[in-house]
RNA sequence: GGGAGCAUAGCUCAGCUGGUUCAGAGCAUCUGCCUUACAAGCAGAGGGUCCGCGGUUCGAACCCGUGUGCUCCCACCA
């Protein structure tokens, strides 16, 4: 069979991967071998997959894949993630498009088309996931409000509440009014906005006096209920004691001091607005100030305001503008920049709002999640990064708001009276027994309502590594014990609070065990020029346009290849065409080795000394075991992306450009099959450790290369184990690449056509040894009739020579340019240069804070190296005498 | 305002314990090649005040100080 001249991926990806997902190859059950865990970070249900995702299941599905052939049984539990306030908005606005509004319609009735879009959209990203050939257990899929993950997230709830970590009380929190729901603080985003800084005149009570006060929110003076100065400000001091009056609304209120406020800024004296602004809120408390909150839930003024009641609160700012202007109370206008918080979800300004909602109390549960990364039972990595940032946010973390006023999400499981009294239980009949016991009999006419509102998502999404297993709702199954901790967790840097400190926080107090005790966290991926991915700016590629342009295996490469460990990346196609390019580069090899395939020697001819296939393969297995060592070093270290390029060097260089160029036959010449087979070996193995890399292409190619049993796949072979390689023999490798480039070098310089052999190559034999299948592969790379060994002597002139010099490196010089001053000169140059290194080593030998501080095997090394220097430049005397 | 990280070739980055395997890799660029697996390829080449300044040291890309610039996180002063 004929294969055709490009790698062409689209066939191939397809028949691969169903043939994977029919041989049940990524279903995972616990048996005897140890267990590889990873749980997707679940992406939002309603979304696609970006190219951030992208990265992320594609570091996961290179660690799974190569746990699996390394003989662990390995397990990745793909799923999703309900995203109440994303998936409501979703849902609001399909709704509206068909003309219904949410509020016209029941609670259940909304969730019965909130699952509805769920199953019509929600296995969007799982065709994705597939189509990138994640070897994720579908068997396992988990969406975060499926009814046992719903029952788990409730029981947590219970628990909490029972253990007083849940409490339920007003507090000043983020409110979205699109949303028309509480936030915690880590959903609030700020950015730098433009605004204006409005000066206003406050009137003194009984007084032609004013105050003047700067704000950036004049509609929000009708729920003053003070002026603040600094006790100790000058402007201030003859004012104290006053009452002041609010413009518009001639409230009178008392004019108090404390140290809080900054002289020197705006002012000096600041309008205390207790219901719209956390510090005002605070100062509130303090001073005992009354709270009036002048805002509905969907951020238009509230009676409470009482003028303009019922407009929009950005409305309602002009408008109270133009009246303070009309009434001569705005003395002036500022233009000032300001971060406003913005709804992560809804992207709508945040206001600051008292509310009574449910809280998480955090730190109990950071204490032991502190303790686990400080202690180094879990690693981050890049730890240098992150360790600072996470041990920050767990001294620092706040009580952690968990209610939501919304539909989608496991509902609270609070039941009130109507007097207000309330229990929390798993179900409404258990809620009853537990109001009886506490309140007694419920009264004849009344009825136990349970709370309206959902938890976070995130309240769902810490239970992750536990609950896909089961692990809350059925404590002691065999799964659990068998895949739980994790071994990895990969996701993005971004939710390290979110999401990666609480599931450390819920796996400690839920399961007394962390999740996993490593944390890889993958980079940022911006476009070219360093921008953020977004649909606005259009710089966000199709995922699935990209793998039908280039192919999946390209897509994995183009982007693990650009992925430093904990840096943004900066996507470019130009790593996808890498990628390709590389495939393709595989796809070649195959076709090469089948072409010798047809070209076999008779099967019992040997391989004579003299073959260079001999040192070829000799060199190749050393240098192919001294990568193994590098690679699983990097992998050790989660420098993916390096473990990718020590790979493709390996492949590209190692074995395309050297080793099958050495074993190459000549033109027209058969091949040996001993050399075929190991030549076969050597790509097999390759193939094993691309594959985690580039699945697909490894696997069509492994099976084209010699007829397969059936289940003799790629995907679930084994890696051979590291072995030792034999230095001596990488080291007449690294000199038999370097002469050979050398070599060509002199070719072209001298101007040799491929054609043109070298007739005499003269060269001392000391630079290779007595090693017959090396100096063939020299006379067939440089086309090279005969090898002479001479020691240092010249002779005719239509010959070549080789001078070593310098420590490894290898000269050629033509026969009638070398004269005796020359040769002379080079040697001189040489000795000045170890003599150099010789003194260099002497110093930092006899350097006492060297040989204090270096460890004895440093030492030792530095030694050898002087020993060797000293050696050489014994030589170069010796020679330079003679 | 507090904290963290970064600054090395046109771009993205390696560079362990300070030294001569230290100035590197990949991509991009340029030059020459359709050489019997591969032009999605092969063979070469050019390109750097290792951000500036000062210090420690026999010796600094590496350590210390300082300045500048960038990025991120946290806090959110009207």
């Amino acid at each position: 069979m004929a294969l055709s001249k490009h790698y062409e991926p689209a066939g191939i990806e397809s028949k691969w991967y169903a043939h994977w997902s029919d041989s049940r190859y990524f279903n995972s059950f616990p048996d005897h071998r140890p267990p590889f865990t990873v749980v997707i970070p679940p992406p939002n249900v309603t979304g696609v997959l970006h190219m951030g995702h992208t990265l992320n299941e594609t570091v996961q599905d290179i660690l799974v894949r190569r746990a699996r052939m390394m003989g662990f049984n390995a397990c990745w539990v793909p799923g999703s993630d309900h995203a109440s306030i994303a998936t409501e908005a979703r849902v609001v606005a399909m709704l509206k498009e068909k003309g219904i509004d949410k509020n016209s319609i029941s609670r259940e009735k909304f969730l019965e088309y909130a699952f509805e879009w769920k199953e019509k959209y929600g296995s969007i990203i799982y065709d994705q996931i597939a189509r990138l050939g994640c070897s994720v257990d579908w068997n396992r899929v988990t969406f975060t409000m499926d009814d046992h993950y719903y029952k788990a997230v409730i029981k947590v709830f219970v628990e909490l509440f029972k253990k007083k970590m849940i409490y339920r009380g007003a507090r000043m929190i983020h409110w979205d009014p699109s949303a028309r729901t509480a936030l915690s603080d880590e959903e609030v985003e700020y950015r730098e906005v433009e605004g204006t800084l409005y000066f206003i005149k406050y009137m003194v009570e009984d007084s032609t006096d004013f105050i003047v006060i700067a704000t950036q929110r004049p509609e929000t003076i009708m729920g003053d209920t003070a002026i603040c100065v600094h006790p100790s400000d000058p402007k201030y001091k003859h004012l104290l004691g006053k009452k002041i009056i609010v413009p518009l609304i001639h409230r009178t209120v008392p004019l108090i001091t404390d140290e809080y406020i900054d002289m020197s800024f705006g002012t000096g004296a600041l309008k205390v607005t207790p219901a719209h602004d956390i510090n005002d809120y605070n100062l509130g408390l303090k001073h005992g100030l009354a709270v009036i909150d002048t805002l509905n839930e969907d951020g238009t003024l509230s009676e409470a305001a009482k003028i303009f009641v019922g407009m929009d609160r950005f409305e309602a700012r002009k408008k109270v503008v133009e009246k303070l202007k009309e009434e001569g109370f705005l003395l002036k206008e500022e233009p000032y920049s300001t971060r406003l918080g913005f709804s992560q979800r809804s992207h709508a300004v945040v206001e600051p709002r008292i509310s009574t909602q449910w809280f998480v109390k955090m730190k109990p549960l950071a204490a032991p999640a502190l303790n686990a990364v400080v202690s180094g039972k879990i690693r981050i990595h890049p730890a240098e990064k992150f360790n600072a940032t996470y041990k920050y946010w767990l001294e620092n973390v706040k009580d952690w708001c968990i209610s939501r006023q919304l539909w989608w999400g496991q509902r609270i499981p609070a039941w009130y009276d109507s007097n207000g009294n309330f229990v929390v239980a798993e179900s409404e009949s258990l809620a009853l027994e537990a109001y009886q016991d506490q309140y007694g009999l419920l009264a004849v006419h009344d009825e136990l309502i349970q709370d309206e509102d959902v938890l976070d998502t995130w309240f769902s999404s810490w239970l992750w590594p536990i609950e896909v297993f089961r692990g809350i709702t059925n404590p002691e199954n065999a799964d659990l014990k068998y895949y739980y901790p994790a071994s990895v967790l990969v996701t993005g840097q971004d939710i390290i609070f979110f999401w990666v400190a609480r599931m450390i926080m819920a796996g400690l107090e839920f399961k007394h065990e962390i999740p996993f005790p490593d944390v890889y966290f993958t980079g940022m991926v911006r476009d070219k020029q360093g921008r953020k991915m977004s649909k606005s700016l259009g710089n966000s590629p199709d995922l699935l346009q990209l793998i039908d342009k280039y192919g999946a295996d390209a897509v994995r490469f183009g982007i693990m290849i650009s992925a430093p460990a904990g840096n943004d990346l900066l996507f470019d196609e130009a790593g996808l065409e890498q990628g390709r390019n590389f495939n393709n580069k595989l796809w070649n090899a195959l076709k090469l080795i089948r072409i010798w395939g047809d070209r076999l020697e008779s099967s019992d001819k040997k391989v004579s000394t003299s073959d260079p296939g001999v040192f070829a393969t000799e060199w190749f297995d050393n240098r192919f075991s001294q990568a193994k060592t590098e690679i699983n070093k990097l992998f050790s270290e989660f420098k993916i992306n390096e473990a990718l390029k020590s790979v493709y060097t390996l492949y590209w260089d190692d074995f395309c450009s050297w080793y099958l160029e050495w074993v190459k036959p000549g033109f027209e010449q058969s091949m040996n099959p001993g050399i075929y087979d190991k030549t076969i070996l050597f790509f097999e193995e390759l193939l094993l450790w691309l594959h985690p890399f580039v699945p697909f292409v490894t696997e069509e190619i492994y099976h084209l290369l010699r007829t397969r049993e059936p289940h003799d796949d790629l995907c679930i072979k084994q890696m051979l184990p590291e072995t030792s390689s034999n230095p001596s023999v990488l080291e007449a490798g690294e000199k038999l690449r370097l002469f050979l480039t050398v070599g060509r070098e002199f070719r072209q310089q001298q101007q040799l056509k491929n054609s043109e052999a070298i007739t005499r190559l003269v060269m001392p034999k000391e630079i290779f040894g007595e090693t017959e299948s090396l100096y063939a592969i020299i006379r067939k790379q440089l086309n090279c009739t005969k090898i002479e060994f001479k020691e240092g002597s010249y002779i005719g002139d239509s010959e070549i020579h080789v001078i070593p010099f310098h420590s490894h490196q290898i000269g050629f010089e033509s026969h009638k340019k070398q004269d005796a001053p020359n040769r002379k000169a080079e040697l001189e140059k040489e000795l000045s240069y170890y003599k150099g290194f010789l003194e260099s080593l002497n110093k930092k030998l006899s350097n006492e804070r060297f040989v204090l501080n270096a460890k004895q095997e440093v030492i030792d090394l530095e030694k050898k190296k002087k020993a060797d220097t000293e050696e050489k430049i014994a030589a170069i005397l010796l020679t330079l005498k003679a």
